[in-house]
DNA sequence: CGGTGCGCACCTG
DNA sequence: CAGGTGCGCACCG
């Protein structure tokens, strides 16, 4: 219920502030959804960061400052020119998913957010990263994010190392802090990995389609997955398995995507520097803490936590398989991993799936209809194509690329059990 | 004082 | 050139 309102009313008040003209940022974000709604800012910064999450909201570093965008309409622009490319899109999601988990633990919403946006973003306004050379700084901090995107074998390391730690300290602060020091962990966190990542090596091996794009998206997706592995010791096992075995393993077709990492490494780091690293640092660290604390408490009680757990592994699954073309034959072992818990996923993590594979707009209307991981196995293409209202053309993408192959692996296995 | 409207400059593709 | 973004200012209640 209050998800929904609230997503509503975030989407709807930046939407807002940018046809006013002024910049979405977080403040004026939270008290237009007071004035308007009575919601406290606090709730207000902690919804938003699960909308950043999901990739519903981005969180851009531009001109110097945090903004947030609505990610449908992002998307839609830089879609538009990838338009065909979706097959690229989901690439980069899942890569980034996989890789980027580390990352954005510690830094957690902002961190994520921004990473997301970039991604979203990157194509129609790198604005940010231009802009934002102050912020550079703080970027390299939390170039977690950014370095991890490497595809390949390199954030294999990354992604291990990070993921222990993770695990460890504690879980990325936005979404689901479970352990009670939540920021302080991510604080943590965040730069080891990320000492980690660059002493080690610049994972940065992007896909072909266009380098740019896949960091950004990169950067979303680990900020979104890290805060989920921490929780659950079996999803992380999963995940941990999972991500590095198809970064590393990924011999086939998909391998494509390592030859250029070199060649746009670099420009993965400056943009990811900018956009990521200003608001980690300076802005988030408050945000953060309020939601940790109000997320502990929730998370301690009550089934979040899971959700959030969930979503993780979903995410790497389904990722694994979109990066490795989805006809890969590792794909469907991981997404076997992956299907036992599909059952288990709750409308956010199905929402937070197709938002990462590069549908937001599409995502919400899974979240209208209330589509969690069984009724996702129960979907038929009619159901898909004129049950959610959304147009045919990433309509026949999802249902062929995502339902089809996850009910398809779902039911695999099921048949070997 | 806070919300709103918008001209204008700046960026990117 | 087109389109997005947001600063800074003026206006309104």
């Amino acid at each position: 219920m209050s998800e929904s309102k609230y997503r509503e009313w975030i989407l709807d008040t930046i939407d807002s502030l940018r046809s006013r003209k002024a910049r979405p940022d977080l403040e004026r974000i939270c008290r237009m959804v007071r004035r308007r709604h009575g919601s406290e800012p606090d709730r207000t910064c902690a919804e938003l960061e699960k909308l950043i999450q999901e990739q519903t909201v981005l969180k851009v570093n531009y001109k110097g400052s945090i903004s947030y965008r609505n990610a449908a309409k992002v998307q839609r622009r830089s879609r538009k020119k990838d338009d065909v490319s979706l097959a690229s899109a989901a690439r980069r999601s899942a890569m980034e998913e996989a890789s980027h988990s580390d990352l954005s633990n510690g830094d957690s919403a902002l961190g994520a957010v921004d990473q997301d946006e970039e991604d979203l973003e990157g194509d129609t306004s790198m604005a940010m990263d231009t802009d934002s050379n102050p912020d550079e700084e703080g970027a390299e901090e939390s170039h977690d994010g950014p370095v991890r995107p490497s595809p390949s074998p390199t954030h294999e390391d990354a992604s291990l190392q990070c993921a222990p730690i993770r695990a460890v300290s504690a879980p990325c602060s936005p979404s689901a802090p479970q352990p009670g020091s939540g920021p302080i962990c991510n604080s943590v966190s965040a730069p080891d990995c990320a000492a980690t990542q660059k002493a080690g090596e610049r994972p940065n091996s992007l896909p072909p389609s266009s380098p740019r794009a896949l960091t950004h998206n990169e950067w979303a997706y680990d900020s979104a997955v890290c805060p989920v592995e921490p929780q659950h010791p079996g999803m992380q096992r999963d995940k941990v398995e999972l991500n590095p075995v198809d970064l590393s393993e990924t011999p086939s077709p998909c391998v494509s995507t390592n030859g250029k990492k070199d060649s746009e490494s670099r420009e993965e780091e400056s943009s990811l520097s900018s956009d990521q690293l200003v608001p980690d640092s300076a802005a988030q660290p408050e945000e953060v803490r309020k939601d940790s604390d109000g997320r502990l408490q929730a998370v301690s009680s009550s089934p979040d936590n899971s959700t959030l757990k969930k979503i993780d592994t979903p995410y790497s699954a389904a990722e694994g398989a979109l990066l490795n073309g989805g006809t890969c034959d590792q794909v469907s072992v991981k997404v076997e991993k992956i299907n036992q818990n599909l059952l288990q996923w709750t409308v956010a993590d199905v929402a937070s799936y197709f938002s990462a594979a590069g549908f937001p707009e599409q995502a919400v209307a899974f979240r209208t209809q209330e589509i969690d991981g069984k009724s996702l196995l129960l979907m038929q293409r009619s159901d898909v194509l004129t049950g959610l209202s959304i147009r045919l053309g990433p309509a026949l993408k999802i249902y062929e690329r995502h339902i089809k192959v996850l009910q398809r692996t779902h039911f695999l296995e099921c048949d070997d059990i």
